[in-house]
DNA sequence: AAGTGGTCTAGACCACTGA
DNA sequence: CAGTGGTCTAGACCACTTG
C-alpha cells in the first residue's frame, strides 16, 4: 500500500516560505539539501525541486550547484506587469476604443533614440505620432520610430485601419524587449493632443524591441493625466 | 542502447516558440497535444510540460486540461522589475548611500492613504519622512505610513540608524504586495527636499503591503528628476 | 574531487473542463 | 464522461562550483 501524491509542491512551498518568515532560516543562511528535506517533508526530490523553483523565481531564495539553497540576503520586491495592447487596455476598462493618426514619415532618429535602438549607423524611420482614446477622450499618446529594414512592410499598413501598436504586436513579434518607465513635463505640443496643461506631470512607458540584433521599434507611450501602471493581480 | 537527455527543456522550449513565431501557430491556434509533441520531438511528456510551463509563464501560450494549448489571442508584454532596497539600489550605481530622517509622528491617515490601506475604521499610523542620498545628492523622497498596530515595534526603531525601507524589509515579511506606478508633479515641499523646482514632473512608487489582512505599511517613493525603472536585465 | 542543484525519463494517477 | 494538462515518484546522470 503505497500513498502517492500525498503532499502537493505548493504546500511544500509554503511550508518552507513560513520557515523563513517565521525566522528559522535568516537572509544568507543555508537550507538543508533538497534531498534531507524530501526525506523529512515526506515527498520526492523532484517535488522539493518544483517548490524550490518558485520561491526562487520569487527572488526568496537563492539555489547554487554545490553551493546549496540560501535565503536571500538583500531582499527584492520582484513585480510581474502585463502591458496588453492599448486597445484591450482601453475595451477592459468598459471604455469605448477609438485611435487617431496624428503624423507619420520618414524621420532620421536623433541621437537619443539611435542609442536606445543600438544603432551604429543611423538612417531613416518611419516616424509615427498617434493617440489612442477612450470614450472619446485622450488616454494615451505614442509616439513610435518603426526599423524600415527590419519591417519593410511597415510602408503598406493603413494606420488609419489599426494602431501600429497593434499591427506590430500582430505582425512582429519580438525576441527582446527593453522596458523603462519614468515622468516627463508636458510640452506644449503633448499638451495639446493629450487636452491638458503645458508642464503638467505625465507617466511615459518607454518600449524598444529586437528581433534577433534587428531593431524593430521603439516607442514612448505618454499616459494622459491621471494614468496609473498597477501590478497584475 | 537508450540514449537519454538528449534534448533540454530549453531547446525544446525555443523550437516551439519558433514555430510559433514563423506563423506555423497563429494567435489563438491550438498546438498538439504534449503527448504527440513528446514523440515527435523526440522527449518525454514531462520536457515537453517544462517548455510549455516557461512558454506560459511568459505569456505566450495559454492552457487548459480538456481544452488543450494554444497561442495566446492576445499578445501582452509580460516584464519582471526588481526593486531592491533603496540602499542597495543606490551601492549597485557605484555611489555612496547616506539617508535622512526628515520626520516622524503619529498621523490620522488621510482617506485616500486609509482607502489604499484598505482600513475600514481608520486610526493613527507612524507616519515617516525621509529622504535617500547618493554620493550626497537627493536620489528618492519616501513618504511612508506605517501600521502601529500589526508592527507595534516600530516604534522603538532608531530611523537614524537604519531607514524605515530597510527595517520593515528586513524585519516584516509581507504576504501580500500592491505596486502602482505613476508621475506627480512636485509640490514646493517635495521639490525643497528634492533639490528641484515645483512643478517638476516626479516618477512614484507607490508600495503598500499586508501580513494576511493585516496593513504593514504604504509608501510613495517619489524620484528624483531623472529616476528611471528598467526592467530587470 | 566531491557535493549539490538541474534535468531527463517512464509511468502512474489526478483534476479540471469542454463536448 | 472522456480528453488533456498538472503533478508526483523513483531513479539516473549531468553540470556547475566550491573547498
Amino acid at each position: 500500500m503505497t500513498r502517492t501524491a500525498r503532499v502537493s509542491w505548493k504546500e511544500i512551498r509554503d511550508r518552507i516560505h513560513a520557515t523563513i518568515l517565521d525566522g528559522t532560516y535568516a537572509p544568507g543562511q543555508k537550507l538543508p539539501r533538497d534531498e534531507d528535506l524530501a526525506d523529512r517533508l515526506g515527498c520526492a526530490r523532484s517535488t522539493i525541486q518544483r517548490a524550490m523553483q518558485d520561491l526562487s523565481d520569487s527572488g526568496i531564495i537563492e539555489r547554487r550547484r554545490k553551493g546549496g539553497t540560501r535565503v536571500r540576503p538583500d531582499p527584492v520586491t520582484r513585480a510581474t506587469f502585463d502591458i496588453p495592447v492599448t486597445r484591450i487596455e482601453v475595451e477592459d476598462r468598459g471604455a469605448r476604443y477609438r485611435h487617431q493618426l496624428i503624423s507619420s514619415a520618414m524621420v532620421l532618429p536623433p541621437d537619443e533614440v539611435a542609442a536606445e535602438l543600438e544603432l551604429t549607423a543611423p538612417y531613416p524611420f518611419h516616424r509615427v505620432r498617434a493617440l489612442h482614446l477612450a470614450d472619446d477622450k485622450p488616454y494615451m499618446l505614442e509616439d513610435r520610430w518603426v526599423c524600415p529594414r527590419t519591417v519593410p512592410e511597415f510602408a503598406h499598413v493603413d494606420l488609419h485601419q489599426q494602431s501600429a501598436n497593434e499591427w506590430l504586436v500582430r505582425n512582429k513579434p519580438y525576441t527582446r524587449c527593453d522596458l523603462r518607465f519614468y515622468a516627463i513635463r508636458a510640452t506644449s505640443d503633448v499638451a495639446r493632443e493629450l487636452a491638458t496643461e503645458p508642464g503638467d506631470a505625465l507617466f511615459v512607458m518607454q518600449r524598444t524591441t529586437w528581433s534577433g540584433t534587428a531593431p524593430i521599434t521603439t516607442v514612448q507611450a505618454i499616459g494622459a493625466p491621471g494614468y496609473q501602471l498597477v501590478t497584475r493581480s
